[in-house]
DNA sequence: GCCGTTTTCGGCCCGACTGTTTTCAGTCG
């Protein structure tokens, strides 16, 4: 994908411009170009061909020459000038935690370490504290960071994240003088991955909260500690910061510390054009200094003049300008969700029944649900004959009598390598919902994936794909494809695309979601739950996809369940 | 380098903590 890799190659350049030394706003510009084309929902090649690139915010002239030049000759102009003074490697020190700019330049001027193998070294060599400003601990606290980025790459997954956060807060709970406890950040804002977590407390006794924090036994280490804040690094690889504040500046320091970074300096800048000065500590009247209160985070957006944000919007990427025209989404909530249209049962790898999945589904509030157990093609997980499959079909419509409770039969039906469909068009026209999906071949290059998913979505009796890109978060990457054309594929044939709630799938990813919503390909939202106790994904699920700024109408299993059905008759679904 | 509700020039967030410094720079969020 050309976006992604000259988002990365923008990263580079800002990287190695704040080694230089460069005007910090510059390396901002760069940095917030990089985050914007990650982000676009169109080819950047596209964009400079109709003109749009322009309108783009954040990519002013520079940039967009710098673009220009890289779709034409492959590379930047800009970075190639740095990389004849700075080598490539030296920005990969960054990466270690407590190595800031300075440090990296020092490290290569002083040193000449070009990598953050030659750093290590340079450290055991006892190289650092020799040189000026540094001593025995900066190296001792190197060698750490390098030794914690070796162990976590990059993000963790909510599968592992969400259990620390709920387990953490529990006990900050019950520490002394806590009134409540918070968990910020990109957890609060529900992305699907997180850094780190950030636990935000009030509390009359701060120094006693820290304290219980730091000696909790999921700790490895603690890596600071003051009279407002902590940070550890927790056992499971990730970091925990925690925050202690006033019961009244609350408000202003959970905006502050949930984010994102870009949503709040645009937040800043809406308060400074009305004379106010924003802080995590409160919101002032420029002029005179006086205060002005928040019980609430909907306060301090209405002192603005903005309806209130919900957490999962705050990117920058228009809530605000929405927010002041009251134009916001009215955001999917869990309530809205009808139906779960993708569960596994013991027919194949699942743990439960069909009966038992139905009254766990019933009891969650849910008005429908479609059981889509794995086809004969997937052996690892114990897919169903085609005999299998029919008796299994059999025993949901008598489970659903004798509930009275709607439980379509399905399949999750795999695509083999070829595009075809694992069983028959006889046997999958008797079933009321085919899911289709990728569980195998994913060394196929973009051209021959895009093809076998494009396949499925012409086959008149598909009605869902299931986790479209087949990425497993922490686990393993996407497989390559070419979305843009699935999503239009989409489109045409009628079918809709799944979210999958599985905390490690989260799949279809957001940007993705966003594009179905623009395009007016439904969207379903499944737990995939192979237990009674994973349908409890569908919380996760709905919250990842407010991100896509996703309403009910845009996603079909808060429809009715005639709706649903009904949609699939009204759409072209011949062949080619 | 980007941007425009006092603008085409002059802004662009800032406080807590650490280590090494004897009064502050670097890093982080």
């Amino acid at each position: 994908m050309d976006n992604l890799q000259l988002s990365w190659l923008l990263q580079e350049t800002a990287a190695l411009m704040e080694i230089k030394g460069e005007n910090p706003y510059k390396i901002r510009a760069y940095q917030n170009g990089a985050r914007t084309v990650a982000e676009l929902s169109s080819s950047v090649r596209t964009l400079i061909d109709n003109g749009e690139l322009a309108k783009v915010p954040g990519i002013g002239k520079g940039l967009r020459g710098q673009i220009e030049a890289y779709l034409q000759e492959g590379c930047l102009p800009e970075l190639e000038k740095l990389r004849t003074d700075i080598p490539a490697g030296v920005a990969s020190l960054l990466d270690v935690p407590g190595i800031g700019p300075k440090m990296a330049r020092q490290f290569y001027q002083e040193l000449g370490v070009t990598s953050v193998a030659e750093l290590e070294q340079a450290a055991q060599a006892r190289k650092i504290r020799q040189l000026r400003g540094l001593g025995g601990k900066t190296e001792m606290s190197i060698l750490r960071g390098i030794e914690r980025m070796k162990q976590r790459q990059g993000r963790t997954s909510l599968a592992i994240a969400r259990p620390l956060a709920e387990n953490i807060s529990s006990v900050l709970q019950s520490a002394p003088g806590v009134r409540r406890v918070v968990v910020a950040g990109s957890f609060r804002r529900c992305r699907d991955t997180v850094k780190d977590l950030d636990f935000l407390v009030a509390a009359d006794n701060g120094e006693r909260v820290i304290d219980v924090f730091a000696e909790m036994p999921l700790v490895q280490e603690v890596a600071g500690k003051g009279t407002k804040k902590a940070s550890a690094v927790l056992k499971a690889g990730l970091n925990a910061d925690l925050r202690i504040l006033p019961e009244e500046k609350f408000a202003f320091g959970l905006h502050y510390f949930t984010g994102s970074k870009d949503h709040n300096v645009h937040m800043r800048q809406i308060a400074e054009r009305q004379g106010l000065s924003l802080s995590e500590y409160g919101l002032t009247v420029s002029s005179t200094g006086e205060e002005l209160g928040a019980a609430s985070e909907e306060d301090l957006f209405e002192h603005l003049g903005l309806a209130y944000i919900p957490a999962e919007l705050r990117e920058d990427r228009g809530e605000i300008e929405a927010a002041a025209e009251n134009a916001l989404p009215e955001l999917i909530t869990l309530d809205d969700i009808q139906g779960d249209l993708h569960m596994h049962t013991s027919y194949s790898d699942g743990t439960n029944s069909i009966e038992e999945m139905a009254a766990a589904a019933k009891k969650r509030g849910l008005r429908y649900i479609a059981i889509c157990d794995h086809s004969k093609s997937l052996a690892v997980a114990n897919g169903m004959s085609a005999e299998l499959l029919r008796k299994q079909a059999a025993a949901v419509r008598s489970v659903s009598d004798k509930l009275g409770f709607p439980i379509l039969a399905g399949v999750e039906c795999d695509i083999l390598s070829d595009g075809s469909l694992d069983y028959d068009d006889a046997l999958l026209g008797d079933l009321e919902v085919v899911v289709a999906s990728i569980h195998s071949g994913f060394q196929q290059d973009e051209h021959q994936i895009t093809r076998r998913i494009i396949a499925a979505i012409k086959h008149p009796l598909t009605h869902i794909v299931a986790h479209p890109t087949g990425r497993m978060l922490g686990q393993r990457e996407a497989y390559p494809v070419d979305m843009d054309a699935v999503i239009d594929a989409a489109a045409h044939y009628g079918k809709m695309l799944e979210i999958n709630g599985t905390p490690e799938r989260l799949d279809l990813h957001e940007t993705y979601a966003a594009m179905c919503r623009e395009r007016d390909v439904p969207l379903v939202i499944n737990t995939d739950a192979h237990s009674v106790e994973q349908l409890d994904f569908m919380e996760g699920a709905v919250c990842y996809a407010r991100r896509a700024w996703l309403e009910p109408k845009h996603v079909a299993n808060t429809w009715s369940l005639a709706d649903f059905l009904a949609y699939f008759k009204t759409t072209d679904r011949s062949y080619r």
